[in-house]
DNA sequence: ATTAAATTTCTAGGATGA
DNA sequence: TCATCCTAGAAATTTAAT
């Protein structure tokens, strides 16, 4: 539904509304009620016509929160507690929501980090494998028998990583422990279980 | 049903930025 | 200057406790 469609509608129920009142109490002036504070003001204050439409426009401002806190409350899980949802809890539990969503984005993000140095990590060494690959193949093709130390096996489809720390309850910190170094991927500690494959 | 407390609505006036 | 927002204080309405 349209934006303008809604304050329209808001607008009309509050007018419905207030006649409704009007005629139940038996007065039909601009101020609903005889407030002291109005009486007070009133004998040197603005022109009624100034008045009013300044009221009428801060009417249309308090609808505007109205429907905002309204949007607010689709976004905001409420769960099923059936507590009374009162302006200032609502806006308590959009603060939570907002806390816990922007928590799940860091974790993500490390996550997210943790894979791309696992990626390039594996890219390098992959890169390495195959030379050191083709370095055999030519060292056999000029007929070499001589079996040197650094002949290797390697088992490449072998090789085992541990899956992306998925677990929410694992601290970040903890993510990072996995790591050495900062952003770099030179001291990728899953070499260790690789050296201890290869070698 | 009553009533006190909590919450929302209303008005008027001031502050502020364009 | 004008439009808009914010605020104080009062009234109205709703909710919870007894």
């Amino acid at each position: 539904m349209e934006w303008n469609s809604l304050l329209m509608l808001l607008e009309a129920a509050e007018y419905l509304e207030r006649r409704e009142r009007e005629a139940e109490h038996g007065y039909a002036s601009v101020l609903p009620f005889d407030s002291g504070y109005a009486r007070r003001k009133s004998k040197a204050g603005k022109p009624q016509s100034s008045r009013s439409s300044h009221n009428e426009l801060e009417k249309h401002r308090r609808a505007k929160l109205r429907l905002y806190l309204e949007e607010l409350k689709q976004l905001v899980p409420l769960g099923a507690d059936s507590t009374r949802h009162t302006t200032l809890s609502l806006l308590k539990r959009a603060k939570m929501h907002i806390k816990k969503l922007e928590e799940q984005d860091r974790k993500a993000l490390n996550i997210k980090e943790q894979l791309q140095r696992e990626h390039r990590y594996l890219k390098r060494r992959l890169e390495q494998l195959s030379m050191q690959g083709l370095e055999r193949i030519r060292t056999d093709s000029l007929g070499s028998t001589i079996s040197t130390d650094s002949e290797q096996e390697v088992d490449i489809e072998g090789m085992e990583f541990p899956p992306a720390e998925m677990d929410s309850s694992r601290s970040p910190s903890d993510a990072e422990d996995s790591l050495q170094g900062s952003s770099s991927d030179s001291g990728y500690t899953h070499s260790h279980r690789l050296n201890a494959r290869l070698l």
